[in-house]
DNA sequence: AGTATATATCATGATATATTGATATGTCTA
DNA sequence: TAGACATATCAATATATCATGATATATACT
């Protein structure tokens, strides 16, 4: 097992961000989505919308915040955009939890 | 449209389990437990209130909350009680994010 | 030009999550 | 037992996020 790399304690601040970073990615349709892409490598937006059997609106409005948080790009061709993964964090995350996932799930403790 | 190949993606149900568990992380000081577990192996909550600089029925609840998602666990000894982390998840995604953090932010795309 | 299509955005009510201060519970020690 | 200390929980409010329906914008086609 690997010795884990004792970097810094990173400041507040940017754990902040780091928050903000996962927020983004703490949403079932989003994830769906990341799926989809990361299945498919691109996009478009109906066809996303098809796939996750979602509103058109709130699809587009997912798709804007992870745009936004750099985790998603998009390319417009026509009248279509297409999107696609652009970060290797989600996928790591997603492959990370779908690994915790597998495992029974550990108890807690008990009462205090 | 291509066609997606149903197997291989993971049912909405869980993703949205997912999402919940991904979302207990998305917060500044939760992440600043989790990075002081993980430098000291284990604190009591006083010693986390301390070293995060919080109060402490917040730290409280924070810890519960990450308890109750099983990403750490707690231990009684007298008076105190100790926590550590009990899921390599947290720590994964962590030195994920670490990673994507320490590179240039990649900018977004042209307004559509 | 006008119409259809694809996508984005807006407004808003509903719900979830955070924050704070106060109090309750549990445990030790004199 | 009382009192101090450590932790947990509660209740109230503030804030953030979501879902929805409506509308706006951009592009293509005739």
């Amino acid at each position: 097992m690997k010795k884990a790399d004792k970097s810094e304690v990173l400041p507040q601040m940017y754990l902040e961000q780091m928050a903000e970073a996962i927020r983004v990615l703490g949403h079932g349709q989003r994830l769906q989505i990341i799926q989809q892409l990361e299945l498919c490598g691109e996009q478009s937006v109906t066809d996303i919308v098809e796939a996750i059997a979602g509103q058109q609106g709130a699809v587009s409005q997912h798709l804007g915040k992870m745009r936004a948080a750099g985790i998603i790009a998009a390319r417009r061709a026509g009248r279509q955009v297409y999107y696609h993964i652009s970060s290797a964090s989600p996928v790591t995350i997603l492959n990370c939890l779908r690994r915790e996932y597998s495992k029974t799930v550990t108890k807690s403790n008990p009462r205090m």
